[in-house]
DNA sequence: ACTATTATTGACAAATTTAGTCAGGAATAT
DNA sequence: ATATTCCTGACTAAATTTGTCAATAATAGT
């Protein structure tokens, strides 16, 4: 199981996403980039993955872009992750499909509950939800602060 | 966020002790890396890992061997994980701490929960209760024979 | 004391994967 | 036309994982 840069960088680029894009207007690869520090040529890869599994849609030329191909509250992480990584899935036993015949392996049924608990958490949570948590926090240290402030 | 072989291994190598081994009776590495199909040099390097933690203990010599340091009921597999994968923690963002200052990290909590979850979760499971279903699992499906069997 | 067995240590090497780069091409708004 | 932007495939470098090796230390049995 194997989580890298890359599901971080694509989490976080389509947060930015979606905190920057409105209807009509596309985000360009490279804004995003800059805006996350991401290099951007790493970047491409990823949304072409992004792309395939239909999670992003692109607009070529000036004014392209890139933006969400649904709403924000209808991509969950789960997707986001597998969609960049390859090996996410920690049930493989030594990369061998055939574990349970022959030697009979002890720890599968331990290494498929935890890949079904990973998964599970992921695909429970939208890219919608991870913004309203992060945008809450701000508020309430806005608010604790101006307390402080005022205090 | 890795699991590698080497979690892998080093869970199906205590199970395989804790099966083998006897109050006053050690097992030798070379048995466990046959049985269980590990190169046992590499074993090596993690049953070192695992006896730093205090969850091996060795004895040298003929009749030597290693066994478990407490009772497979004190054992959790997210002990044994940490001690030998060095990146099972998913919380550092790009490897570096100061995530939270400068541009903000916005999928920051949402890898500390991923985090927490996961070591929660192999923390709940003792050696002996994956012992335990594996057995369980085994009779289930001995009956399963038989009553096919008995027709 | 000698021998065989087994763990201990540190360093090394190969294979794989991740992370990042590059060059050229295709679409499109202006 | 031109500049902008995505698209594609291949490539490189760094890091990590996986596995190996050789020499040493402890100990049981003889």
């Amino acid at each position: 199981m194997h989580l890298t840069t890359k599901g971080k960088y694509a989490v976080v680029a389509l947060l930015d996403l979606a905190l920057n894009e409105s209807r009509f207007c596309f985000v360009s690869l490279s804004e995003v980039a800059k805006r996350q520090s991401i290099p951007a040529p790493y970047l491409e890869q990823l949304f072409r993955n992004l792309r395939k599994a239909e999670i992003l849609e692109a607009v070529r030329g000036p004014k392209g872009g890139f933006r969400l191909s649904r709403s924000s509250k209808d991509i969950n992480i789960g997707e986001i992750v597998s969609a960049v990584e390859k090996r996410m899935d920690a049930t493989q036993c030594r990369g061998e499909v055939n574990c349970s015949s022959g030697t009979v392996c002890l720890a599968h049924d331990l290494w498929t509950d935890l890949n079904d608990q990973v998964k599970n958490f992921l695909s429970s949570k939208s890219l919608n939800d991870i913004l309203i948590a992060q945008i809450d926090k701000n508020n309430d240290s806005l608010t604790q602060e101006a307390l402080i402030a005022s205090g």
